[in-house]
DNA sequence: TGTACATCAGTGAACGCGCGTTCACTGATGTAC
DNA sequence: TGTACATCAGTGAACGCGCGTTCACTGATGTAC
């Protein structure tokens, strides 16, 4: 990792970071390349090695967040309220990945780096509706909608919508409210 | 409402209309005062004169938001399940307003334009809530997850998560979904 | 009803700024022989 | 192991552009008398 001299070694991670950073402070929209550059301490052109441009550096969020993604909820196990738990946990301590992930219009969706991991996050989420019903269409229902709570959750949370954010956890209300619409299914 | 003369007489809507068309193919940020003047046929510096700036704009996009919303959201009678369909409905009609409304980061939240239509939005989903529960601790969670299930299903759907988007009508699913996890709260 | 005047709504030129992009260049690294 | 050379990663000056903002101005409207 060296980090002087006239290659910088880490730029690829450290314009990531930065972009998260800035992504996190301003949105995912509200900051340019040079100014990331300047918070990297390189010259405005560097990142065009790496990136090519705002977009390619967006679509490389998008796919360093689904994989996290994937691993998250995939690491939550078989009981399908605990990967809703996990999206939540997700978005919460990923929430500049997540900003970008659910806005395509941003970057390149169809990225060879982005498509197998949102496709392994989606094939996790529709098995939790799978082992709920053997009929595809009500199993389908079922995935979308606990996809929607947690995800609507996240989002309502993430933005301040509700009033008591500051006061909860999110992970443990997010169990609870999982519980309430989805735990008769078991 | 005289269209010519020196004076436009309705400037102030066709910018407001501007907007939403702006937000609705670029997002909410992704224009400049200087474009919407240009798209009304007016100089770029009318618009403050109504606006002051572009969060001055993005204000009213988000008052006006707020109020078709609680009536929306109002008209649609006493069972919660139609406060949701409603809640769906009024993103798919009314996609750019609903994109500002809930990124308090964009406009000023507590305008007095914004804020009592918002809190009157709150209350009516609250009473949904405390319609199914006497306690006020469970009144809230249900409050929460159905208006997290409604928000993450507008959201998820406007975005094209969904890859079977096109072929649903939204409404419908989101009956069909809110039916499935709080159908049994009656 | 007429006139004077204040206010409101819009014009258009000018400005300085940060942006993305292009360009010729430089220094470091990897590889073939 | 040494050398030559291609490639990769980064520099910094220059450019043209659209932006928000400021400014002195103009035309229309509303109101007092």
């Amino acid at each position: 990792m060296e980090q002087h001299g006239y290659h910088h070694g880490n730029l690829r991670r450290v314009m990531l970071d930065a972009a998260l950073h800035a992504i996190s402070e301003s949105g995912p929209t509200g900051w340019s390349l040079r100014e990331l550059a300047r918070r990297a301490g390189v010259s405005h052109t560097a990142p065009a090695h790496h990136f090519g441009d705002k977009t390619g550096l967006l679509t490389a969020v998008a796919a360093e967040g689904f994989e996290l993604f994937a691993g998250a909820i995939e690491s939550a196990g078989e009981d399908f309220r605990e990967v809703g738990v996990a999206y939540v946990r997700f978005a919460v301590q990923h929430r500049a990945h997540f900003q970008v992930m659910f806005r395509p219009e941003l970057y390149r969706p169809d990225d060879p780096a982005v498509a197998p991991a949102r496709n392994r996050a989606a094939g996790i989420l529709a098995a939790g509706g799978q082992s709920l019903s053997p009929d595809p269409a009500r199993a389908r229902l079922t995935t979308v909608a606990a996809w929607s709570t947690a995800h609507g959750f996240a989002e309502l949370w993430l933005s301040g919508a509700l009033a008591d954010a500051a006061e909860i956890d999110p992970e443990v209300y997010a169990r609870d409210l999982i519980e309430l619409a989805f735990g008769h299914l078991r």
